[in-house]
DNA sequence: ATCGTGACTGTTAACGCTAACAGTCGGTGA
DNA sequence: TCACCGACTGTTAGCGTTAACAGTCACGAT
């Protein structure tokens, strides 16, 4: 076989057997009415020649691509990858496949991301922690196919909805930490400004407001590392005996700043981080932290079946709530 | 503006401004010569009824798709995912974008994996850790458009290369680990078998081989949890006093189980790890391990632009080889 | 013998776009 | 005055595939 550049064609096919290209097309499809003869035929001349359909052009008539866009905010995310692994796992076995980009810190980023999916005629949008306002994410959305989004305000009408009740969860936190008599909190929050990220300040800001014996403080490390601002925190609030970080990984790296600094955890400080990813067992002390029931995966299996429910055209509307808990572990005795 | 299905296409916008619909084609592509009056026309005319082009139909006439397929035997090992998001960070830049594909164990699904992209008609593949053998991956590769391969033993007419000395890195830990007086060595791998996993542990078996007060054992975890098998070794050889483990995570994994087993690391026990991940330095005692000298964002950027190169048709035909380092932290004193 | 039927195979047009070529038209130089 | 040029715009065909329809043919029923 040459080293041939050009691909194979269903047309050279049915030149090489002799016969019409429907009838190739017919073969490789397995519909419509072919006789084993010509079955036969067909499927050696196409494994002489090392025939592969031509996915575009299958696209263009059938303006179906099996193609998923999946947004998150941040890839190297260990959130983030359990839920693609299952996403991947799951449109594998429907015969579709992912296309995933990260949004970045930058809200042009992502809508930009939203055109070239939309461009590449994609069947359907999966969409986890947008940066974008409601309005913006909806109309975006309403260009799509089809789509689901985690953790965003958008009308449910054009997209099904996952969530998780973030104020619940953070006040479950904060409820903890104070009923072990930690009274001086302060909240580790990021850069960006997904949902989530505006929704567990504001939930941490509104929880130490129930108690009139709680003081706290919130900190988002804008530009700068964590290590500089909460290092800085630390210092300034010397009282502080309890953090409530915006995931784990953020945790993970408090616990090594405040071991630099020479802070115990958990006996001077508790620490309670988001997710618990599997880095949350890594550290010392194991991390306590605040956990989708059903597991990371589960969202991703959800918010894929969810969408390609959508793609075949049943849309329930309902946005899902997804149960969260807290697991206590030893940064938090 | 009416909610509709269908997508504006060229054909409409060109009606509705009373031009071809080839005055458009060079409005859009900025080609050609188009008067700057004609050009407001067609502009208005897009924007009005909100065209965007479509890629699908583009690709087939062009025969480029702007799209790399990249494959990893488990994205949300926290390794391949720093490697994706530099990827896509460069890819972006370019306009062109990844679709990702997990391999997991199997080289089946890495062949079918293959097959998909082809069909898909990707610009170009990016192979991590395949499980295939240098044979079968060569023809593989060879169907698509262009290649290149991290790890893997390949054709270097078919693929561009980059290695990393896998041999010479596990023996540096070895060397440093005996250097240090600690003589019972082990070896922690993984269930599946690419090309760096086969490599590690062979390379370790035969570091141990140079020394002849050495003993050490290779352990593979094959189906069960790395807990099961890794404390039977332990108790089978009590007298273990250094680890190599496949990488960061297996790390991870083994002194969270150490610690149960009320082993202490490093006094009892010395742990090296691979890749130098974030978590390396999550654990406590904090990881040594063996990093690419220039980073693992560098490794993801130096492939994507390979890539590119490639795609462009200047194919340098020499493997890079990437150097490494051994970073020694508390986990080995 | 004739017709109908069902099983198979072929033909045509279209998906949305662009390369390549074919006009058209106002101006320019001989 | 007229061929010619360059700037612009239009026409045609084709990328690889499939939907929809149009044959063809053998065979059994009439």
């Amino acid at each position: 076989m040459p080293p041939k550049k050009n691909r194979v064609t269903i047309a050279q096919v049915a030149e090489y057997a002799q016969v019409s290209t429907m009838t190739v097309s017919r073969v490789v499809n397995n519909r419509g009415q072919v006789s084993e003869k010509m079955r036969q035929l067909v499927q050696n001349a196409m494994d002489e020649l090392g025939y592969r359909p031509n996915r575009i052009a299958r696209s263009l008539v059938s303006n179906k691509t099996y193609k998923i866009g999946v947004i998150v905010p941040d890839m190297s995310s260990m959130f983030f990858t359990a839920i693609l692994s299952s996403i991947e796992h799951v449109l594998w076995k429907h015969d579709y496949y992912m296309v995933v980009s990260n949004s970045g810190k930058s809200n042009r980023r992502e809508q930009d991301i939203f055109d070239v999916l939309e461009e590449d005629q994609v069947d359907g949008v999966l969409s986890f922690g947008s940066h974008l306002d409601s309005q913006q994410l909806t109309s975006l959305l309403r260009n799509q196919k089809a789509s689901v989004v985690f953790n965003s305000e958008v009308d449910p009408k054009v997209a099904g909805q996952i969530l998780l009740d973030q104020a619940g969860a953070v006040q479950s936190a904060v409820n903890y930490l104070v009923g072990k008599g930690r009274k001086k909190l302060g909240y580790v929050g990021v850069d960006g400004r997904t949902y989530a990220m505006r929704e567990r300040e504001r939930a941490f800001r509104y929880a130490i407001g129930q108690f009139d014996d709680i003081c706290g403080w919130a900190l988002d490390t804008g530009k700068v590392t964590v290590k500089t601002v909460l290092s800085q925190y630390v210092e300034e609030y010397p009282e502080t005996n309890g953090l409530i970080c915006f995931n784990d990984e953020v945790a993970a790296d408090v616990l090594l700043i405040l071991s630099q600094m020479g802070k115990k955890v958990p006996d001077d400080i508790a620490v309670i981080g988001f997710d618990d990813v599997r880095a949350a067992q890594w550290v010392t002390p194991r991390l306590s932290t605040i956990r989708l029931k059903k597991g990371i995966s589960y969202l991703g299996e959800l918010a894929a079946h969810m969408l390609l429910e959508r793609i075949e055209g049943e849309s329930d509307n309902s946005p899902v709530v997804l149960d969260h808990e807290l697991v206590i572990r030893e940064s938090t005795p």
